[in-house]
DNA sequence: TTCATTGCTGAACGAAAAGTCAATAACTGC
DNA sequence: GCAGTTATTGACTTTTCGTTCAGCAATGAA
Protein backbone atom coordinates (compact mmCIF):
# COMPACT_ATOMS: atom_id res chain seq x y z
CA UNK A 1 0.00 0.00 0.00
CA UNK A 2 1.12 3.03 -1.20
CA UNK A 3 1.02 5.90 2.20
CA UNK A 4 -1.80 8.39 2.04
CA UNK A 5 -0.11 11.58 1.44
CA UNK A 6 -0.52 14.26 3.97
CA UNK A 7 -2.67 16.81 4.22
CA UNK A 8 0.31 19.40 4.75
CA UNK A 9 3.75 19.08 5.58
CA UNK A 10 5.82 20.54 8.24
CA UNK A 11 8.53 22.74 6.89
CA UNK A 12 9.78 25.30 9.02
CA UNK A 13 12.62 26.52 7.20
CA UNK A 14 11.14 27.41 4.06
CA UNK A 15 7.59 28.47 5.16
CA UNK A 16 9.35 32.32 6.31
CA UNK A 17 10.97 32.76 2.85
CA UNK A 18 7.47 31.26 0.85
CA UNK A 19 5.75 33.79 2.99
CA UNK A 20 7.32 36.75 2.35
CA UNK A 21 7.41 35.78 -1.21
CA UNK A 22 3.41 35.40 -1.30
CA UNK A 23 3.06 38.60 1.16
CA UNK A 24 5.72 41.04 -1.61
CA UNK A 25 3.51 39.98 -4.45
CA UNK A 26 -0.08 41.00 -2.69
CA UNK A 27 1.50 43.69 -0.85
CA UNK A 28 2.72 45.51 -4.43
CA UNK A 29 0.18 44.76 -6.23
CA UNK A 30 -2.46 45.90 -3.41
CA UNK A 31 -0.57 47.97 -0.82
CA UNK A 32 -0.08 47.28 2.67
CA UNK A 33 -3.70 48.22 3.60
CA UNK A 34 -5.66 46.37 1.23
CA UNK A 35 -3.86 43.17 1.60
CA UNK A 36 -5.92 40.57 3.65
CA UNK A 37 -2.83 38.15 5.79
CA UNK A 38 -6.23 35.86 4.81
CA UNK A 39 -4.83 35.91 1.32
CA UNK A 40 -1.13 35.78 2.28
CA UNK A 41 -1.47 32.57 3.79
CA UNK A 42 -3.14 31.43 1.26
CA UNK A 43 -1.33 32.25 -1.69
CA UNK A 44 1.78 30.82 0.61
CA UNK A 45 -0.06 27.56 0.82
CA UNK A 46 -0.50 27.91 4.55
CA UNK A 47 -3.20 29.58 6.88
CA UNK A 48 -3.31 32.51 9.09
CA UNK A 49 -2.30 31.36 12.14
CA UNK A 50 1.11 29.93 10.43
CA UNK A 51 1.70 33.37 9.35
CA UNK A 52 1.69 34.23 13.24
CA UNK A 53 3.80 31.80 13.86
CA UNK A 54 6.68 33.34 11.54
CA UNK A 55 5.84 37.09 11.93
CA UNK A 56 4.79 38.82 15.08
CA UNK A 57 2.65 40.70 13.04
CA UNK A 58 1.44 42.46 10.01
CA UNK A 59 3.29 45.46 10.52
CA UNK A 60 6.21 43.15 10.75
CA UNK A 61 5.82 41.18 8.02
CA UNK A 62 5.97 44.27 6.02
CA UNK A 63 9.23 45.22 7.32
CA UNK A 64 10.54 41.56 6.39
CA UNK A 65 9.33 41.66 3.37
CA UNK A 66 10.95 45.28 2.80
CA UNK A 67 14.21 44.21 4.20
CA UNK A 68 14.76 40.82 2.93
CA UNK A 69 14.20 42.34 -0.71
CA UNK A 70 15.73 45.05 -1.09
CA UNK A 71 19.45 44.30 -0.52
CA UNK A 72 20.91 42.05 -3.12
CA UNK A 73 20.37 44.34 -5.94
CA UNK A 74 22.44 47.04 -5.69
CA UNK A 75 25.45 44.59 -5.27
CA UNK A 76 26.30 43.26 -8.52
CA UNK A 77 26.14 47.14 -9.94
CA UNK A 78 28.24 48.39 -7.49
CA UNK A 79 31.02 45.85 -8.73
CA UNK A 80 30.49 47.04 -12.08
CA UNK A 81 31.62 49.96 -11.70
CA UNK A 82 34.59 49.49 -9.53
CA UNK A 83 36.11 47.09 -12.37
CA UNK A 84 35.21 49.07 -15.46
CA UNK A 85 37.47 50.52 -18.05
CA UNK A 86 36.71 52.53 -21.30
CA UNK A 87 34.03 55.43 -21.89
CA UNK A 88 31.76 56.04 -19.18
CA UNK A 89 29.05 56.74 -21.58
CA UNK A 90 29.38 52.88 -22.35
CA UNK A 91 29.12 51.94 -18.65
CA UNK A 92 26.46 54.29 -18.10
CA UNK A 93 24.51 52.33 -20.62
CA UNK A 94 25.59 48.97 -19.24
CA UNK A 95 23.82 50.26 -16.29
CA UNK A 96 20.60 51.36 -17.30
CA UNK A 97 20.07 48.48 -19.81
CA UNK A 98 20.78 45.77 -16.98
CA UNK A 99 18.27 47.73 -14.84
CA UNK A 100 15.68 47.80 -17.14
CA UNK A 101 16.17 44.40 -17.81
CA UNK A 102 16.13 43.40 -14.16
CA UNK A 103 12.89 45.78 -13.86
CA UNK A 104 11.08 43.44 -16.31
CA UNK A 105 11.67 40.31 -14.74
CA UNK A 106 12.29 40.56 -10.98
CA UNK A 107 9.37 40.12 -8.37
CA UNK A 108 11.50 42.59 -6.37
CA UNK A 109 10.83 45.21 -8.49
CA UNK A 110 7.46 46.05 -7.18
CA UNK A 111 9.80 47.67 -4.17
CA UNK A 112 9.46 51.13 -5.37
CA UNK A 113 5.61 51.70 -5.83
CA UNK A 114 5.30 49.89 -2.87
CA UNK A 115 7.66 52.20 -0.68
CA UNK A 116 6.32 55.35 -2.63
CA UNK A 117 2.65 54.48 -1.24
CA UNK A 118 3.76 53.56 2.63
CA UNK A 119 6.42 55.62 3.10
CA UNK A 120 4.65 57.63 5.32
CA UNK A 121 2.82 55.60 7.60
CA UNK A 122 6.35 53.14 8.10
CA UNK A 123 9.01 55.78 8.61
CA UNK A 124 12.28 54.16 10.15
CA UNK A 125 11.41 51.37 7.09
CA UNK A 126 11.44 54.23 4.99
CA UNK A 127 14.99 55.71 5.94
CA UNK A 128 16.17 52.27 5.75
CA UNK A 129 15.00 51.96 1.92
CA UNK A 130 16.43 55.73 1.25
CA UNK A 131 19.74 54.65 2.72
CA UNK A 132 20.42 50.82 1.57
CA UNK A 133 18.76 51.89 -1.84
CA UNK A 134 17.96 55.12 -2.94
CA UNK A 135 20.97 57.11 -1.97
CA UNK A 136 23.27 54.33 -2.43
CA UNK A 137 21.57 53.92 -6.00
CA UNK A 138 22.08 57.70 -6.49
CA UNK A 139 25.85 57.95 -5.31
CA UNK A 140 26.50 55.16 -7.61
CA UNK A 141 25.51 57.18 -10.83
CA UNK A 142 26.76 59.99 -9.52
CA UNK A 143 30.22 58.08 -9.11
CA UNK A 144 30.11 57.19 -13.15
CA UNK A 145 29.36 60.81 -13.88
CA UNK A 146 31.99 62.09 -11.83
CA UNK A 147 34.33 60.07 -13.43
CA UNK A 148 33.30 61.24 -16.79
CA UNK A 149 33.73 65.15 -15.84
CA UNK A 150 36.88 64.19 -14.97
CA UNK A 151 38.37 62.50 -18.18
CA UNK A 152 36.82 65.11 -20.19
CA UNK A 153 33.97 63.11 -21.59
CA UNK A 154 30.84 64.56 -19.72
CA UNK A 155 30.77 68.25 -19.57
CA UNK A 156 30.90 70.21 -15.95
CA UNK A 157 27.21 69.45 -14.32
CA UNK A 158 26.27 68.78 -10.71
CA UNK A 159 26.90 65.22 -10.42
CA UNK A 160 24.08 64.40 -7.66
CA UNK A 161 21.34 66.37 -10.07
CA UNK A 162 22.89 64.67 -12.47
CA UNK A 163 22.58 60.96 -10.97
CA UNK A 164 18.65 61.81 -10.13
CA UNK A 165 18.06 62.82 -13.57
CA UNK A 166 19.34 59.81 -14.44
CA UNK A 167 17.24 57.25 -12.27
CA UNK A 168 13.99 59.34 -11.81
CA UNK A 169 12.82 58.40 -15.19
CA UNK A 170 13.07 54.66 -14.99
CA UNK A 171 11.77 53.78 -11.86
CA UNK A 172 9.23 56.46 -12.63
CA UNK A 173 8.31 54.09 -16.35
CA UNK A 174 8.35 51.48 -14.05
CA UNK A 175 5.95 52.76 -11.61
CA UNK A 176 3.22 54.01 -14.05
CA UNK A 177 3.34 50.57 -15.94
CA UNK A 178 2.41 48.63 -12.42
CA UNK A 179 0.14 51.23 -11.36
CA UNK A 180 -1.69 52.05 -14.71
CA UNK A 181 -1.41 48.86 -16.85
CA UNK A 182 -5.07 48.15 -17.26
CA UNK A 183 -5.60 51.88 -18.57
CA UNK A 184 -2.72 52.86 -20.39
CA UNK A 185 -4.08 52.50 -24.28
CA UNK A 186 -0.03 52.75 -25.94
CA UNK A 187 2.10 51.04 -22.71
CA UNK A 188 5.61 51.55 -23.44
CA UNK A 189 8.46 48.68 -23.40
CA UNK A 190 10.90 49.37 -20.61
CA UNK A 191 14.12 48.49 -22.37
CA UNK A 192 13.04 50.93 -25.85
CA UNK A 193 12.28 53.31 -22.85
CA UNK A 194 16.02 52.90 -21.28
CA UNK A 195 17.84 53.41 -24.86
CA UNK A 196 15.56 56.47 -25.70
CA UNK A 197 16.47 57.80 -22.57
CA UNK A 198 19.92 56.79 -22.47
CA UNK A 199 20.35 58.32 -25.61
CA UNK A 200 19.19 61.92 -24.66
CA UNK A 201 20.85 61.99 -21.43
CA UNK A 202 24.42 61.34 -23.25
CA UNK A 203 24.15 64.08 -25.81
CA UNK A 204 23.11 66.19 -23.00
CA UNK A 205 26.18 65.57 -21.30
CA UNK A 206 28.56 65.93 -23.83
CA UNK A 207 30.10 69.49 -24.62
CA UNK A 208 28.73 71.12 -26.56
CA UNK B 1 -25.85 90.61 27.00
CA UNK B 2 -23.95 88.98 23.92
CA UNK B 3 -25.64 86.09 22.58
CA UNK B 4 -23.39 82.91 23.11
CA UNK B 5 -22.03 81.78 20.25
CA UNK B 6 -23.46 78.52 18.92
CA UNK B 7 -21.59 75.08 19.29
CA UNK B 8 -21.58 74.56 15.30
CA UNK B 9 -23.31 76.64 12.00
CA UNK B 10 -25.00 75.17 9.26
CA UNK B 11 -23.07 75.63 6.44
CA UNK B 12 -24.62 73.68 3.58
CA UNK B 13 -23.01 75.07 0.91
CA UNK B 14 -19.27 74.90 1.85
CA UNK B 15 -19.03 71.49 3.51
CA UNK B 16 -18.35 69.76 0.47
CA UNK B 17 -15.23 71.51 -0.58
CA UNK B 18 -14.05 72.01 3.22
CA UNK B 19 -14.79 68.13 3.46
CA UNK B 20 -12.68 67.34 -0.05
CA UNK B 21 -9.62 69.63 0.89
CA UNK B 22 -9.18 67.51 4.39
CA UNK B 23 -9.57 64.62 2.31
CA UNK B 24 -7.00 65.62 -0.11
CA UNK B 25 -4.67 66.20 2.60
CA UNK B 26 -4.95 62.92 4.49
CA UNK B 27 -5.39 60.65 1.69
CA UNK B 28 -2.10 62.35 0.32
CA UNK B 29 -0.81 61.53 3.21
CA UNK B 30 -1.54 58.70 4.44
CA UNK B 31 -2.99 56.73 1.46
CA UNK B 32 -7.00 55.37 1.29
CA UNK B 33 -7.21 52.98 3.18
CA UNK B 34 -4.86 54.45 6.13
CA UNK B 35 -7.01 57.09 6.74
CA UNK B 36 -10.07 56.99 9.30
CA UNK B 37 -13.10 58.89 8.19
CA UNK B 38 -13.47 60.55 11.88
CA UNK B 39 -10.51 62.13 11.17
CA UNK B 40 -11.27 63.52 7.64
CA UNK B 41 -14.09 64.99 10.04
CA UNK B 42 -12.29 66.22 12.52
CA UNK B 43 -9.98 67.89 9.98
CA UNK B 44 -12.73 69.28 8.11
CA UNK B 45 -14.08 70.50 11.17
CA UNK B 46 -17.64 68.59 11.51
CA UNK B 47 -18.60 64.92 12.69
CA UNK B 48 -18.60 61.50 10.46
CA UNK B 49 -22.43 61.85 10.05
CA UNK B 50 -21.93 65.05 8.32
CA UNK B 51 -19.81 63.78 5.73
CA UNK B 52 -22.25 60.84 4.95
CA UNK B 53 -24.77 63.73 4.21
CA UNK B 54 -22.81 65.15 1.37
CA UNK B 55 -20.89 61.55 0.03
CA UNK B 56 -22.71 58.44 -0.57
CA UNK B 57 -19.58 56.67 1.33
CA UNK B 58 -15.65 56.84 1.33
CA UNK B 59 -14.74 55.45 -2.32
CA UNK B 60 -17.33 58.22 -3.65
CA UNK B 61 -15.80 60.80 -1.52
CA UNK B 62 -12.04 59.46 -2.78
CA UNK B 63 -13.62 59.97 -6.05
CA UNK B 64 -14.93 63.11 -5.60
CA UNK B 65 -11.32 64.59 -4.16
CA UNK B 66 -9.73 63.09 -7.40
CA UNK B 67 -11.83 64.67 -10.08
CA UNK B 68 -12.05 68.04 -8.42
CA UNK B 69 -8.67 68.38 -7.61
CA UNK B 70 -6.99 66.45 -11.23
CA UNK B 71 -9.14 68.97 -14.00
CA UNK B 72 -8.42 72.64 -14.10
CA UNK B 73 -4.65 72.27 -13.67
CA UNK B 74 -3.89 71.64 -17.51
CA UNK B 75 -6.31 73.95 -18.63
CA UNK B 76 -3.88 76.83 -18.59
CA UNK B 77 -0.91 74.94 -20.03
CA UNK B 78 -3.06 73.86 -22.54
CA UNK B 79 -4.02 77.58 -23.85
CA UNK B 80 0.11 78.49 -22.84
CA UNK B 81 0.95 75.89 -25.90
CA UNK B 82 -2.34 77.17 -28.12
CA UNK B 83 -0.66 80.99 -27.79
CA UNK B 84 2.84 80.40 -27.92
CA UNK B 85 5.25 82.37 -30.84
CA UNK B 86 8.89 81.99 -30.85
CA UNK B 87 11.35 79.06 -30.23
CA UNK B 88 9.94 75.90 -28.49
CA UNK B 89 12.41 75.67 -26.20
CA UNK B 90 11.04 78.82 -24.49
CA UNK B 91 7.89 76.74 -24.32
CA UNK B 92 9.32 73.93 -22.90
CA UNK B 93 10.61 75.69 -20.10
CA UNK B 94 7.69 77.90 -19.39
CA UNK B 95 5.97 74.27 -19.04
CA UNK B 96 8.19 72.85 -16.92
CA UNK B 97 8.99 75.89 -14.69
CA UNK B 98 5.30 77.01 -13.86
CA UNK B 99 4.36 73.08 -13.48
CA UNK B 100 7.49 73.22 -11.00
CA UNK B 101 6.18 76.12 -9.17
CA UNK B 102 2.84 74.91 -8.95
CA UNK B 103 4.21 71.68 -7.12
CA UNK B 104 5.84 73.19 -4.89
CA UNK B 105 2.67 75.68 -3.56
CA UNK B 106 -0.92 73.65 -4.73
CA UNK B 107 -2.03 70.81 -2.12
CA UNK B 108 -3.03 69.26 -5.42
CA UNK B 109 -0.03 67.85 -6.35
CA UNK B 110 0.01 64.97 -3.70
CA UNK B 111 -2.31 63.59 -5.91
CA UNK B 112 0.09 61.99 -8.36
CA UNK B 113 1.52 59.86 -5.08
CA UNK B 114 -2.29 58.58 -4.36
CA UNK B 115 -3.31 57.82 -7.91
CA UNK B 116 0.15 55.80 -7.90
CA UNK B 117 -0.39 54.32 -5.01
CA UNK B 118 -4.41 53.15 -5.37
CA UNK B 119 -4.97 52.89 -9.34
CA UNK B 120 -4.75 48.79 -8.94
CA UNK B 121 -7.53 49.07 -6.66
CA UNK B 122 -9.90 51.91 -7.87
CA UNK B 123 -9.58 50.76 -11.60
CA UNK B 124 -12.42 52.83 -13.16
CA UNK B 125 -10.68 55.77 -11.14
CA UNK B 126 -7.31 55.06 -12.46
CA UNK B 127 -8.71 55.44 -16.15
CA UNK B 128 -9.96 58.33 -15.44
CA UNK B 129 -7.13 60.05 -14.24
CA UNK B 130 -4.78 58.74 -17.26
CA UNK B 131 -7.14 60.15 -19.74
CA UNK B 132 -7.83 63.53 -17.87
CA UNK B 133 -4.63 64.00 -16.61
CA UNK B 134 -1.71 61.44 -18.35
CA UNK B 135 -2.39 61.17 -21.38
CA UNK B 136 -3.66 64.47 -22.08
CA UNK B 137 0.22 66.44 -20.44
CA UNK B 138 1.62 63.42 -22.43
CA UNK B 139 0.41 64.37 -25.36
CA UNK B 140 0.58 68.62 -24.86
CA UNK B 141 4.32 68.26 -24.42
CA UNK B 142 4.38 65.84 -27.82
CA UNK B 143 3.07 68.43 -28.91
CA UNK B 144 5.40 70.85 -28.25
CA UNK B 145 8.33 68.23 -29.06
CA UNK B 146 6.52 68.03 -32.36
CA UNK B 147 6.54 71.25 -33.39
CA UNK B 148 10.33 71.79 -32.60
CA UNK B 149 10.54 68.97 -34.37
CA UNK B 150 8.85 70.35 -37.24
CA UNK B 151 10.39 74.20 -37.50
CA UNK B 152 14.11 72.34 -37.13
CA UNK B 153 14.47 73.29 -34.00
CA UNK B 154 14.99 69.58 -32.34
CA UNK B 155 16.21 66.47 -33.83
CA UNK B 156 13.77 64.09 -35.16
CA UNK B 157 12.90 61.92 -32.51
CA UNK B 158 9.56 60.37 -30.99
CA UNK B 159 7.54 62.98 -29.58
CA UNK B 160 5.83 60.55 -27.40
CA UNK B 161 8.41 58.78 -25.94
CA UNK B 162 10.15 62.46 -25.87
CA UNK B 163 6.92 63.54 -23.36
CA UNK B 164 7.65 60.82 -21.33
CA UNK B 165 11.26 61.67 -20.56
CA UNK B 166 10.15 65.13 -20.08
CA UNK B 167 7.46 64.68 -17.96
CA UNK B 168 8.68 61.85 -15.84
CA UNK B 169 11.62 63.18 -13.21
CA UNK B 170 9.53 66.13 -12.71
CA UNK B 171 6.60 63.58 -11.14
CA UNK B 172 9.48 61.49 -10.04
CA UNK B 173 11.61 63.65 -7.80
CA UNK B 174 7.82 65.26 -6.02
CA UNK B 175 6.41 61.93 -5.77
CA UNK B 176 10.20 61.41 -3.48
CA UNK B 177 10.14 64.71 -1.90
CA UNK B 178 6.68 63.78 -0.45
CA UNK B 179 7.16 60.05 0.20
CA UNK B 180 10.80 60.55 1.61
CA UNK B 181 10.84 64.39 2.97
CA UNK B 182 11.55 62.97 6.35
CA UNK B 183 14.72 60.65 5.96
CA UNK B 184 16.40 62.27 2.74
CA UNK B 185 19.83 63.89 4.08
CA UNK B 186 20.08 66.12 0.69
CA UNK B 187 16.40 67.55 -0.22
CA UNK B 188 15.96 68.25 -3.42
CA UNK B 189 14.89 72.09 -4.51
CA UNK B 190 12.25 71.42 -7.22
CA UNK B 191 12.88 74.46 -9.27
CA UNK B 192 16.31 74.01 -9.19
CA UNK B 193 16.01 70.48 -10.69
CA UNK B 194 13.62 71.53 -12.98
CA UNK B 195 15.86 74.03 -14.67
CA UNK B 196 18.75 71.00 -14.32
CA UNK B 197 16.61 68.75 -16.34
CA UNK B 198 15.61 71.41 -18.53
CA UNK B 199 19.67 72.29 -19.69
CA UNK B 200 20.28 68.65 -20.01
CA UNK B 201 17.11 68.05 -22.30
CA UNK B 202 17.36 70.63 -24.92
CA UNK B 203 20.76 70.16 -25.70
CA UNK B 204 19.38 66.27 -25.81
CA UNK B 205 16.82 67.07 -28.28
CA UNK B 206 19.22 69.43 -30.53
CA UNK B 207 21.23 69.03 -33.65
CA UNK B 208 24.44 66.77 -32.91
C1' DT C 1 -41.35 84.71 20.74
C1' DT C 2 -42.78 80.63 18.52
C1' DC C 3 -42.76 77.09 15.26
C1' DA C 4 -41.42 74.47 11.31
C1' DT C 5 -37.54 73.21 8.81
C1' DT C 6 -33.26 70.91 8.31
C1' DG C 7 -28.09 70.76 8.89
C1' DC C 8 -25.59 68.45 12.08
C1' DT C 9 -24.31 65.44 15.94
C1' DG C 10 -22.81 61.33 18.36
C1' DA C 11 -23.96 56.96 19.99
C1' DA C 12 -24.76 52.59 18.33
C1' DC C 13 -24.43 48.87 14.77
C1' DG C 14 -22.26 45.41 12.12
C1' DA C 15 -18.98 43.65 8.79
C1' DA C 16 -14.44 42.67 7.88
C1' DA C 17 -10.12 41.68 9.06
C1' DA C 18 -6.35 41.42 12.68
C1' DG C 19 -4.80 38.53 16.10
C1' DT C 20 -5.17 34.15 19.61
C1' DC C 21 -4.90 29.44 21.09
C1' DA C 22 -6.35 24.64 22.22
C1' DA C 23 -6.60 20.70 19.41
C1' DT C 24 -4.51 17.96 15.89
C1' DA C 25 -1.79 15.76 12.65
C1' DA C 26 2.95 15.24 10.86
C1' DC C 27 7.32 14.07 11.99
C1' DT C 28 11.50 11.85 14.92
C1' DG C 29 13.96 8.78 17.70
C1' DC C 30 13.64 4.68 20.16
C1' DG D 1 5.15 0.25 15.79
C1' DC D 2 4.94 3.64 19.77
C1' DA D 3 5.52 7.92 22.30
C1' DG D 4 7.11 12.37 22.63
C1' DT D 5 7.67 16.60 20.24
C1' DT D 6 6.13 20.44 17.58
C1' DA D 7 4.60 22.63 13.19
C1' DT D 8 0.22 23.57 11.54
C1' DT D 9 -4.54 24.17 11.62
C1' DG D 10 -9.12 26.40 12.03
C1' DA D 11 -12.46 28.06 14.88
C1' DC D 12 -12.65 31.59 18.07
C1' DT D 13 -12.19 36.46 20.18
C1' DT D 14 -11.09 41.21 19.65
C1' DT D 15 -10.51 45.38 17.38
C1' DT D 16 -11.10 48.70 14.08
C1' DC D 17 -13.69 51.50 11.25
C1' DG D 18 -17.23 52.32 7.69
C1' DT D 19 -22.02 53.19 7.92
C1' DT D 20 -26.68 54.40 9.92
C1' DC D 21 -30.16 57.13 12.17
C1' DA D 22 -32.98 59.07 15.92
C1' DG D 23 -32.71 63.21 18.13
C1' DC D 24 -30.88 67.77 18.87
C1' DA D 25 -29.91 72.52 17.91
C1' DA D 26 -29.26 76.34 14.52
C1' DT D 27 -31.84 79.04 11.46
C1' DG D 28 -35.48 81.83 9.24
C1' DA D 29 -40.25 83.01 8.60
C1' DA D 30 -44.39 84.46 10.71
Amino acid sequence: MNTPLPRWQRRKDARPAEIIQAALTLFSDKGFAATRLDDVAKLAGVTKGTVYLYFENKEELFKAVVRETVVPALEFAETLVEEHQGAWSDLLWQLLSSWAERMEHATSSGISRLMIAEATNFPELARFYVDEVVVRSRRLFADVINRGIQSGEFREVDPMMAARAVTAPLVMIKVWKQSFALCDTEPVDLKAFARFHFDLLVQGLRHR
